[in-house]
DNA sequence: CGAGTATGCTTGCTTTTTGCAAGTAAATTT
DNA sequence: AAATTTACTTGCAAAAAGCAAGCATACTCG
């Protein structure tokens, strides 16, 4: 049993800087495979994205599925659990907009636009739908 | 300038489990002291203590302060920008009380009884009201 | 169909971070 | 004034992260 404070028990599954970045790739970037992940912007090494990918599967936040039907080549597919973060990191997005003083940048680079945040707080369900609707 | 993606600017300020402990226990503990934190339940040792509160000094999510008035003892003292973290930490409560199969132990041991969810679900704004007061 | 390339990892090694125990100086209590 | 608490620091061993290379399938193209 996990007797521990809801805090932990979140932080033992995403208290992890790689974790939720890998997330954020298939929530906000559509990443599915090995490769993709390995290609991001803040240079995850492989031995490092192998585990966690292989952590995430095992506390069930993401699958690993055939990349294609009856394809070998694998994919990973973020389960409801893993989506189910969504709000955290939402959170997290609308917390470093109110305090990031240069968001300009970080928009160009890693796609975190005004309307993003503008639906964050004014459709944060319709958004919610949206970015569920694109892992499917 | 950041230039960094949103949820890795917040990562970079709380992506590490024990920031997150640190700022639960002021936010929902009413700790403030070196000492406090320590006793905590997680067993966070003391360089590793002394190590984040300075970072999350640096990062102004808390200031320390004299634990009283004249006092040469200090304390921490959560900031705004701290206390704008507490929309994340409800998140991840309200995902642990989702996925969490023994959530009455940690009720028992962490203080997160249903009323605390209950809340969050229905009267969020007064509950982060109720605790932001509470850190005066 | 076979050679070359891409993919999804694993292995080995170095560097960094963590954890633990002990130590210490200043403040407080008795 | 002595004993105790508090808020750290220091030193060292263990664990984790980072980096480069290797490797066994897949897939692609002639």
């Amino acid at each position: 049993m996990s007797g521990k404070c809801p805090v932990v028990f979140a932080l033992d599954v995403i208290g992890d800087r790689w974790s939720l970045v890998i997330l954020r790739d298939m929530l906000f970037r559509g990443k599915r495979t090995y490769g993709d992940f390995l290609k991001s912007h803040e240079k995850i090494s492989t031995n490092i994205l192998a585990d966690r990918l292989e952590k995430l599967d095992a506390s069930g936040l993401i699958i690993k599925v055939p990349a294609r039907k009856n394809s070998p080549r694998k994919a990973y597919k973020m389960t409801e659990k893993g989506a189910d973060m969504l709000p955290v990191i939402l959170e997290m997005i609308a917390w470093s907009a109110k305090y990031d003083r240069y968001p300009e940048e970080a928009a160009l680079i890693a796609g975190a636009p005004d309307h993003l945040l503008h639906r964050i707080k004014t459709d944060r369900d319709g958004l919610m739908a949206e970015l569920r609707l694109a892992l499917q």
